[in-house]
RNA sequence: GGCGACAUGGCCAAGUGGUAAGGCAGGAGCCUGCAAAGCUCUUACCCCCGGUUCGAAUCCGGGUGUCGCCUCCA
């Protein structure tokens, strides 16, 4: 049985979808007007990891993540570049999925654009406005939050003292410091609406999306832990009034990737992208260095911890080689995974499990049973295996081995496969004759072509790293 | 000021009443001419004080420290 930690209770409860068996979940998805950084990451890594698990529990998911492609931020960037939004959006649309590709994450089932959903918006808008929960001036539409009785309870902000937060934005425009926008007038930017030229607010772009892709109510809302407060408190009393029904039943949030213990974003510009990880970690050491800490938790980020998360995602990766793979399982271990995940994901508990299984593959004489469950287990928190090492193509072994011949004066007639074997002997002559010096040179020459040997009783091995 | 989270071995991190999962690093060993890689083995009484209990890292109270939200932010 799953539970899962709700922000609305603040409490851990048991998963019980809306419908049977069928699960809708919303994510709040990228603003694309920058390079995605590691926090963006560990954001959509997380519900990568519960998308792919409620797969896994049986649940027929409708996961939809959306794209804001409406914001300030990006109509800036447009203007200081003298071109159009589109041109800022596509270009970060890519660079985002790119990156979540190279992450491993799966795609959502559904992912919108803002921008497509514009008439949406409008109708939504203009419902609350009708309803008495909004009140256009000046072109804005701003929602009236103490219209909302449960305002403030999602992030467990009591309404009096928000109001007496040193950080509230005051505007003569609204009638109460805390009403938000709905609607904001922009003639330069805009799209037509009864009000004014004009664009949506943040918020209420996701009420549309979610309303739209997947229904008035939903099972799973979930985002950073930043976007509580007042992103999806604002969404929820949005659609809640708009469509008098419950928004969402379980809100997640996952906690933040810090840097020198501080969190990682764009407004302290202590970001690394997520390129710039991918550059010395690969997805299997990012996913693992995330997955270790519970999502809720903050992560912290620095090289020794991503070198560590590397060293034992090779080992994990790694200890599937070799053994092929049948549909035969553990089902003993399967259970243990299960229950570490039902209990609110915990996904450390999880990968003690996994590699408690890279032991048992080592030491079992049912290899087999334990490498398949270990691939199907990893499979599920999204470890890539095709990384593992595998026996090379010919054609690779060919290109690997073809600088050889010159390096070692070799015959061309000699066999690509039997180049290293080649190599080995010459070697070996200076072995028997204990030049350790040649036999030295020759293994760290053969190491810069990233061939590795290896000396034993029986003789020398050798394995491309 | 309001709300909330966290504090476990060298580092990271599970563990919510019965005497501490797992990863990394380190150490020892096997292997080797020496290495590298790999393999085997290996290191904790849980921030402080007080309380509840037969028994607490785990519950309660009080400290101390760190972080987050209250503004755009995953």
């Amino acid at each position: 049985m799953l539970k899962i930690y709700n922000t609305l209770s603040n409490k851990i409860e048991e998963f019980k979808p809306i419908e049977n068996n069928k699960v809708k979940m919303y994510v709040c998805g990228p603003t694309v007007y920058d390079n995605a950084h590691l926090g963006h990451a560990r954001c959509y890594i997380t519900w990568d990891v519960l998308y792919r698990y409620l797969k896994f529990k049986g649940y027929d998911v409708t996961y939809c993540r959306n794209v804001t492609d409406v914001d300030d931020k990006i109509l800036k960037k447009a203007d200081e570049q003298g071109v159009d939004s589109s041109v800022i959006t596509d270009k970060y649309y890519k660079s985002f999925i790119n990156s979540m590709n190279n992450l491993n994450v799966l795609k959502p089932d559904i992912e919108p654009r803002a921008t497509k959903t514009i008439g949406e918006m409008i109708a939504m808008v203009k419902k609350l406005e009708a309803d008495g929960f909004a009140y256009q001036k000046d072109g804005d539409v701003y929602f009236r939050v103490e219209k909302y009785k449960k305002y403030g309870e999602l992030s467990s902000q009591p309404i009096k003292d928000l109001l007496n937060g040193a950080r509230v934005d005051t505007n003569d425009k609204k009638e109460n410091p805390l009403d938000f926008a709905l609607w904001k007038k922009d003639e330069l930017h805009g799209y037509n609406s009864p009000w004014s030229k004009g664009r949506p607010g943040w918020h209420i772009e996701c009420s549309a999306m979610s309303k739209k892709y997947l229904g008035e109510t939903i099972d799973i809302h979930a985002g950073g832990a930043d976007l509580a407060f007042p992103h999806h408190e604002n969404e929820r009393a949005q659609s809640e009034c708009a469509n008098n029904c419950v928004f969402s039943k379980y809100w997640m949030h996952n906690g933040f990737v810090t840097i020198n213990k501080e969190k990682m974003s764009k407004s302290l510009n202590n970001f690394l992208t997520i390129d710039d990880v991918l550059k010395n970690y690969d997805t299997n050491a990012i996913r693992l260095f995330i997955l270790t800490n519970h999502y809720r938790m903050p992560v912290e980020f620095n090289d020794v911890s991503l070198t560590s998360a590397k060293n034992g995602a090779k080992r994990l990766i790694n200890s599937i080689c070799g053994i092929e793979l049948t549909d035969s399982y553990d089902n003993e271990t399967i259970k243990e995974f299960e229950s570490a995940m039902d209990d609110d994901l915990n996904t450390s508990k999880a990968l003690a499990i996994l590699f408690n299984l890279v032991d048992k593959i080592k030491k079992s004489e049912n290899k087999q049973v334990f490498a398949n469950t270990l691939y199907y287990l990893g499979s599920i928190l999204g470890f890539d295996f095709s990384l593992a090492k595998k026996e090379i193509s010919k054609e690779e072994l060919v290109k690997i081995v073809k600088p050889l011949y010159s390096e070692f004066n070799l015959d061309s007639k000699i066999e690509a496969d039997n180049v290293i074997d080649e190599i080995i002997k010459i070697r070996k002559q200076a072995r028997d004759n204990k030049d350790w010096a040649k036999s030295d040179e020759i293994r760290d020459k053969l190491l810069t072509y990233k061939i590795q040997l290896k000396d034993s009783k029986e003789g020398t091995t050798w394995q491309i790293l």
